[in-house]
DNA sequence: CTGAAAGCGCTTACAG
DNA sequence: CTGAAAGCGCTTACAG
């Protein structure tokens, strides 16, 4: 109503001597039509500037082109630089596919609540869920038949199609470096167990420990919170009742910094006395005193694997989980 | 197609005893409806559990109910906290009226790429830019009738709309706050200049020298890049050629805690020799040593403010930029 | 204040 | 391989 000057497939008919349907056939691609007729559309398309309405095709077709990415409304997450990192890397991705991203950020708590009403609705092709705690919307909209992909994994096993970084991998990698710089007593600060994320980081942890037959000691896994905060407290904690501590695995950057602040404070030093490794290679990992050991992960990469495990969910494709390799990046601090 | 379990107007007309048009006019809460007809209609969908179908209204009434947020594929953008937080202030009250948020990441350089054309195609009903250099684009959009919002400052004056943080306020807050300490040789460590963003910080830190009758010297006006690595570098050369420097003004928290590093590095102490002040009060803010004194910003509060100017702009509402005030955050550094 | 009807710009069986 | 026609689910003058 408002760009009423924009062509329709009726001017491009017009102006190639076709079909409004020939048209519409040519621009999805469909084969059947003759070549000459066809590339007469396309002269005709870029003739008059043409551009779908997609609304229009919305609503014939009932594909909207829109894939949810689904934030939980808890700000802590989307501060994140790492999910904002993730989220750029997947509209990137569906965006050469001719897909747009709608950013939804609010609680998806209720299952009933806005968030589950709209996608439901039909209004989206697909639905990627961010650090997902709560399985049943997810689960539904799945049973519903509407695509659905998680950044980062599920926590118990399930169905449902998901990218992740290798987790366990990486903190078994970190683990393995202490072990092999000769640390006897590695400790490590978890994140949140109850999430798969920093289940798995501690399940690494204990790999790398069974590889050389040893067995991590309870004493040594100590519960943080991902905060610097909680690294620097639990490491002060654990120095005081297990001084024979040499290393440390934490399970993020930041709770690997307040170790180091912990250890000098003190009287130790890292590395000579305490070997400490973080996990993710942030900013301040290159810029801190010492420079941080750590596991870089491929962040972008992430959200281009879950991008395009959609894109083959779109396409009916069977697609399996995708896990992708981290890396150890060694610096001053072990 | 795929959903047409889903009820429509004609299962709602039919419903509640009106025609189609009722049903759209109650719905699109046209008040000149007979409340009684009105409150059987809303009844009506109550009980079939209706819900409007977007791609429809889009076709027939040109509004889409969809705001881009553009931003540039420059990963280091993205990648930044702050941008993310923005995001998710503005998804959030866009949600809360209604609209959805078009996350579009990619090159935003060619005014005739792909972005440029999907803005121009109508598919949007409005759209909003991060840091923007280039202003081509949004200003011919702007002129198109397109509603477009501004997060930050454009460079120069326009009649574009913008939200944005008090930076000039903000870094006159952090050099009175140094020279009411006492400092009398404060230096800065800009960001970037050509950015409107860091020029005001820059003038806000010129402003303050001004008010107490000082000129702030050219030779303690460093240009950094808003890395660590930049400020760590700067204040170390500053230092030598300016010996006198007893405070420094950072334009963001990376930059102040390389400039507390290079000052211990020659053997001083902040802040008994050289007080630092900050910008943004991020998590590292908190957690470094000593503490950084800093300026906060409400990240959330501006992502709000510029869907409200963009909610008020569709609305047809005469809307100025809005200027969102910043908080002194004193910690040891100064 | 209300309804019948046309129209938004595509897609897709259906028939050829 | 191609076209005429119906239809997707809303909105909006128009007439009353």
């Amino acid at each position: 109503m408002k760009t009423n000057e924009r062509p329709t497939y009726s001017q491009i008919a017009i102006h190639a001597g076709v079909s409004e349907a020939t048209v519409s056939r040519v621009l999805n691609g469909d084969l059947k039509v003759h070549p000459e007729r066809a590339s007469r559309v396309h002269a005709a398309v870029e003739a008059l500037g043409y551009k779908k309405n997609r609304a229009a095709t919305a609503l014939a077709s009932g594909r909207t082109g829109l894939i949810a990415v689904v934030i939980d409304d808890d700000l802590s997450v989307f501060a994140d630089p790492f999910w904002a990192t993730v989220s750029s890397g997947i509209s990137r991705v569906l965006l050469e596919n001719e897909l747009q991203t709608l950013l939804m950020v609010a609680s998806v708590d209720k299952a009933d609540g806005p968030v589950a009403h709209y996608l439901e609705g039909g209004e989206v092709d697909g639905a990627i869920f961010f650090q997902l705690h709560k399985h049943a919307l997810v689960r539904r909209l799945s049973k519903q038949g509407l695509p659905v992909v998680i950044a980062g994994s599920p926590n118990s096993n399930s169905e449902l199609i998901f990218a992740d970084t290798d987790n366990f991998g990486g903190a078994a990698q970190a683990t393995r470096h202490l072990l092999s710089l000769g640390c006897q007593n590695v400790a490590t600060i978890t994140g949140d167990v109850e999430a798969s994320a920093g289940l798995q980081r501690l399940n690494g942890y204990q790999q790398a420990h069974r590889e050389v037959g040893k067995i991590a000691s309870k004493a040594l896994i100590l519960q943080g919170d991902y905060t610097f905060e909680s690294g620097m407290r639990l490491t002060a904690q654990v120095l005081e009742t297990n001084p024979e501590i040499d290393g440390i695995f934490a399970a993020n950057d930041l709770m690997a910094l307040g170790a180091i602040r912990a250890i000098e404070e003190s009287g130790r030093s890292v590395p000579q006395d305490v070997k400490v490794v973080g996990f993710d290679d942030s900013v301040m990992a290159t810029n801190s005193k010492p420079s941080l050991t750590t596991i870089r992960q491929d962040i972008v990469g992430l959200g281009a694997a879950v991008a395009e495990l959609m894109i083959a969910s779109l396409n009916g494709e069977i697609v399996t989980p995708r896990i992708l390799k981290t890396e150890l990046v060694i610096r001053e601090s072990a």
